[in-house]
DNA sequence: TTGTACGCGTTATCAA
DNA sequence: TTGATAACGCGTACAA
């Protein structure tokens, strides 16, 4: 068994209130009388329980971060923000992937609440009931990257129309003027925003948006590589491609390879996340999110959130890493 | 202020004692008592309280992942193993990235046994006091990979002898005789058990070895370069080259590149673990791991520990993926 | 089948 | 500066 609070009193021949004292430096206790309990504590090997500590502050030392899978190379480095920040602060990280499904989600927002976990942050959430559960329980949210507004959570966002305006920019300065988008299903407000700042870039170069040079990729699709090979016969094709992931970007590379396109001779790409990034050959631009910083920002509204109470936004912003992905538009014929 | 057994009782007018048995289950209640209190339940929105249930039973509902840092890519499949299986017996999992730290180990399982988690899973140690004391305290545990034998640990791991002899041998069955090793520092039993595996593939197929075509990498050392374009240097230099992780036979083919050797025509290259091998260009062949296994596997044992109390060790096999990056030696020139 | 009462290890509120 | 003791929410002998 292990030894407790009562057995520490029993041996110093105190009470288990001054020991709890000690324990916490919250009240004063005499030079002496701390000696005799710090040493029955040593010989007794005592690990304070926190869940005793925590049944009695109603909350526990544990924070809980949502996402949708680890597996997928965005999520790890917010997980660690999360955990650097929370271990500072003492506390425990709990990990849930939930698969982008709204029943998981539901399912482990109740095993946190029944946890008493002090606060939850989802990265990635679809099911609006189960963030409102949480907030109804009285439990601290805060949110990454989901633009929908929850009152009473806080929100942890990158600019998702600078991102792409920044990649779309880069490759209009290198010459390029028939730029193709491959994006995700349109649909999500980030898919959205990407497609926006992409315009943006276009309409500041004063270069014709034209409908022929989007694309949506979709990993799940057997026949995903048409899209691309339906880019490249176009009357016009595109010279450069600006990819709303690595992932994709490093698909359409390989595609691209198959059918003896070189990159960034005859096509420059730029990615985007800048995880994936520097494996691949050549290496690629790539539009970097903060992503560690989105982790720490979170997990530091989080254990903000008793003292300021109103909801808060905070909106970090990508940068461009230029690797060897994109280069100069190649003129093709003297006209 | 959440709702209570108490607050049940009261509504559905029966005894605290009675909501907890329809709560689990656990003796005979009537029918109709039971429609009160369920009735009751829903009505007053109830979430069982998980710590003051932890607190009877003196251990949490929660499992513990010590690795070294989840951003590394061998790590979040194991994370992801473990969770799915803790979540499926109704356990939350917390996350521990140690860094390889002994001091943060040591701190972080005092963390997890003011917790009293009902076990640890150390996917990567260097502490062995840590573990000890984890023992010491009656919690169980479970280490992936990690060949140093303590008592009372269950143990999972990879035969590492197998995986670099899987590797060698392909390399020599495609016609290569000069094949290099490139490996960790030496020192951990997993750098000596592929060095083994290797030297096996060798003798089986009379290559005499060659002690200059092993090369140590070290992603930590500014000059890292400097070993491949050693080998590539040697008098009699190796046609392939079997690497003990993706992330080293990426620099490597990224050095070889640099260099104007061609993957495979000039060099064939194995990588190791499957976890970055599908992104290059050429893909890998690599050694894959059976990493998701791992981790369910440690977390079974983990759940189990109470009912087969002998200490356990599992070994799992590794298998090849035969990808691009490996080819048949060419026949340099007609002697 | 149901109720009473105690214990789990702390913190916190009083008194002393 | 210390000590008794009542919570905290639940499980569970034991009694009814």
């Amino acid at each position: 068994m292990a030894t407790t609070l009562r057995d520490i009193a029993r041996l110093a021949k105190v009470s288990v209130a001054t020991v709890s004292y000690v324990l916490n430096g919250v009240a004063k206790v005499s030079p002496q009388t701390r000696e005799r309990v710090l040493a029955a504590m040593n010989q007794l090997n005592y690990y304070p329980n926190a869940i005793a500590k925590s049944l009695v502050k109603q909350r526990s030392h544990v924070l809980t971060l949502f996402l949708q899978d680890i597996t997928n190379p965005f999520f790890p480095a917010v997980a660690k923000a999360v955990e650097d920040v929370a271990v500072r602060a003492g506390y425990s990280v709990i990990l849930y992937n939930t698969g982008d499904q709204e029943e998981k989600e539901a399912a482990y927002v109740q095993m946190a609440l029944e946890q008493r976990v002090a606060g939850i942050i989802f990265c990635t959430v679809r099911n609006r009931a189960a963030v409102q559960s949480a907030l109804d329980q009285g439990t601290p949210v805060v949110i990454i990257e989901w633009p929908g507004n929850i009152p009473g959570t806080d929100v942890v966002q990158v600019d998702n129309v600078l991102g792409a305006r920044l990649g779309t920019e880069h490759l209009i300065q290198l010459g390029h003027r028939r730029v193709a988008l491959i994006n995700w299903v349109l649909g999500s407000v980030i898919a959205g925003d990407r497609l926006k700042g992409y315009k943006q870039a276009l309409a500041a170069a004063k270069i014709p948006f034209d409908p022929a040079l989007l694309a949506t990729y979709d990993f799940n699709d057997p026949d995903r590589d048409a899209v691309i090979l339906k880019l490249l016969a176009l009357p016009d094709p595109p010279t450069a491609v600006l990819a709303v992931s690595d992932a994709i970007a490093i698909a359409t590379m390989r595609t691209l390879h198959r059918h003896h396109r070189r990159v960034p001779r005859d096509l420059s790409i730029v990615g985007y996340d800048d995880t994936l990034a520097a494996l691949s050959t050549p290496q690629l631009t790539s539009v970097a999110q903060p992503i560690y910083q989105l982790g720490t920002t979170a997990a530091q509204l989080l254990l903000d959130q008793d003292r300021k109470r109103h909801p808060r936004r905070v909106t970090l912003e990508p940068t461009l890493v230029v690797r060897d992905s994109t280069a100069e538009r190649r003129q093709l014929r003297r006209q």
